[in-house]
DNA sequence: CGCTACGTTGAGAACAATCAACCCCGGTGG
DNA sequence: CCACCGGGGTTGATTGTTCTCAACGTAGCG
C-alpha cells in the first residue's frame, strides 16, 4: 500500500477493463521481479542478485477487482501468491451464508499455502489488488534451491499462527468495543510499520468485513464505532477515514480494562 | 495417551514425587530417544539411526502434574517441546481473568516456537504430562542440519494455522450447541487418528476448559452437554465419558445444518 | 435523477452470562 | 466408620449483550 493511487480506490476500470473476469485473466505476464517494490517485504528478499532470476521465470502477475474471488475454500490448491498492491480477506463459510473472515492481507502478505489438496477458505479482493503468483510446485523447488526462502516462510507461519491465537482471544472472550478498540489498533500499529497515514488512518474495508471479522453483525459494529466517537476515543471523518483522539485509552480498552 | 495409565490419571505422586514444582524439576536426564515410543508420530520422524543421537544429546525429558505450568504467558522464550504423555492446554489472559485456551496438546504436539523474544501463551498441563525438551538454539542448530526438520515443523505450523481458522469459524460464527459439537468431532476424529477408544470418548479436560476454548461458560457447557445427551445425539456414562448415539446428527450440527 | 449499496439508528427478541442452589464423589479427619 | 469438606458438575432464575428486523439517510453510479 502506499503503492498505486489506482489500485487502491476502485479505478482500474479506468486502465479499460470492465469486467471482473476480464480483469483476472487479463494480465498474466512474466514480471521481471527486479524493479520490483515489495520485494524488499516479501519473503523474496530471502534471495539476491542471480538467484532473483530463477524467481522471475517463475512468477506471474494477477491483478483482482474489488469484490472479485482469487480462489474459493474447496477450490484445488494449486497456486500460491504474494500480495503486491491491495487489500484481500480471507473466508470461511457455513451452509446457511454465515461468514468467518479469518484475516486480512496487503501488501508484502503470502498466501496459498495448504498442506491439504484444496484451500482451507476463499481469498476475495477487497479492494482492487495485484499480487505475484507461483504453482505450488514450482515453490517446492524454489525452496529446495533456497533454504532461507523456506526458513523465511516458516518464521512468517509462526507469526500468522501467534496473529491467529490474539484473534481468538478476541473473538472467545471480548465485548464488542473491545473488539473493534483491538482491531482499530492493529490497523493503526500495521499501518505504522508499512508507512502509511494514521491521521487519519484509512480503513480498506467496509462494516460486513469488520462485522464478520469481529464475530459482529455490522449494525453492532456501526454502533460500536459511534460509541468510541461519543466517548471522544476517536473521529470519523468519513466511514472510512478514522481519527485516533486517544491511543492510550483505546489500548486500555482493547485490553479490557475498564 | 493410550500410554502410561499412571501418567494420565493423577497418580504421579504415588512414584514419590509429592509437590508439583519437585515433579517439574525432579526429571531433567538425558533420554535415549532410541526406543521413544512416540518419534513415528512427532517431528523426531524426520531423523534416521545416527542422526537420533545427536537427538538425543540435546533432549531432555520433563514431567507435569496436572494443573501445573510448563511456561507462562511473557516467560522469556528459550525451550521448545514435544508432548509425549498427557495433555496440555495453551492459554491467553486479560487482565480482569478472562481466559482464551487456543488449543489442546496431545501426544506428538509440538510447542514453544515464538518469533518474540517470549511466549505469548502460557502451557500447562490438563492432565499428568511428560514433554521432550530442546533448548531453541540447539534446535536452530538442529533444523540447519536437518533440513527435512525443518519441512517437518514448517507443515505443521501450517496444520496447526488450518486448525486455527477453523477455530475462528467457530468462535466467531457458531451457536453454543454447535461449537460444543464442533469440539465433539474433532476430539473424536483425533482419537480415530491415533487408535484411542471413541466409545466412550474419554475427555481430558473439564467443563471450564472446554468452555474457555468454545468462549461459553461452565454453565452453558453444561446445559449443551444435557441438550445433546436429550437430543439423543449423545450420552454420558459420566461428565467426561462420552458415547456418540449419533456422528452424523452431530456432523450436522456442528456444520450449522438445523 | 433514480437506484443500489452502504452506513446509521431504534425497538424488540434471542442467546448466553451471571448469580445461586444443589448434587455427587473422593478425600480427610474425628 | 462416618461426618465433614471441597471441587466439579448440573440446573434454575434473572440479567445483559448482541442479533434481528426495520426505517431512514447518504453517496456513488448508471
Amino acid at each position: 500500500m502506499g503503492l498505486d493511487k489506482s489500485v487502491n480506490e476502485g479505478r482500474l476500470y479506468r486502465l479499460g477493463v470492465n469486467l471482473p473476469e476480464a480483469a483476472a485473466r487479463a494480465e498474466s505476464l512474466v514480471t521481471p521481479c527486479g524493479p520490483c517494490r515489495v520485494r524488499p517485504l516479501a519473503i523474496c528478499s530471502a534471495l539476491t542478485g542471480e538467484e532473483i532470476q530463477h524467481l522471475a521465470a517463475a512468477v506471474k502477475s494477477t491483478h483482482l477487482v474489488a469484490g472479485q474471488s482469487l480462489f474459493n475454500e474447496g477450490d484445488p490448491a494449486t497456486r500460491v501468491f504474494v500480495v503486491t498492491a491491495g487489500t484481500l480477506r480471507l473466508c470461511k463459510l457455513l451452509a446457511d451464508g454465515r461468514r468467518q473472515v479469518t484475516g486480512f492481507l496487503t501488501v508484502s502478505d503470502f498466501l496459498g499455502l495448504a498442506n491439504g489438496e484444496t484451500y482451507a477458505y476463499s481469498a476475495e479482493a477487497v479492494s482492487n489488488a495485484s499480487l505475484c503468483q507461483f504453482y505450488k510446485n514450482e515453490l517446492r523447488a524454489l525452496l529446495d534451491r533456497f533454504p532461507q526462502m523456506e526458513r523465511e516462510l516458516f518464521s512468517e507461519a509462526n507469526n500468522e499462527l501467534a496473529v491467529a491465537q490474539e484473534q481468538m482471544l478476541v473473538l472467545g472472550c471480548k465485548f464488542a468495543i473491545e473488539r473493534l478498540s483491538s482491531f482499530l489498533l492493529m490497523l493503526w500499529e500495521k499501518a505504522i510499520r508499512q508507512g502509511l497515514p494514521t491521521d487519519p488512518l484509512v480503513l480498506a474495508m467496509g462494516r460486513p468485513d469488520i462485522g464478520d471479522y469481529l464475530g459482529l453483525s455490522t449494525e453492532t459494529v456501526s454502533r460500536t464505532f459511534s460509541e468510541l466517537r461519543q466517548e471522544g476515543v476517536i473521529s470519523l471523518d468519513s466511514p472510512a477515514r478514522v481519527r485516533m483522539l486517544d491511543i492510550d485509552r483505546l489500548r486500555d480498552i482493547a485490553a479490557g480494562l475498564r
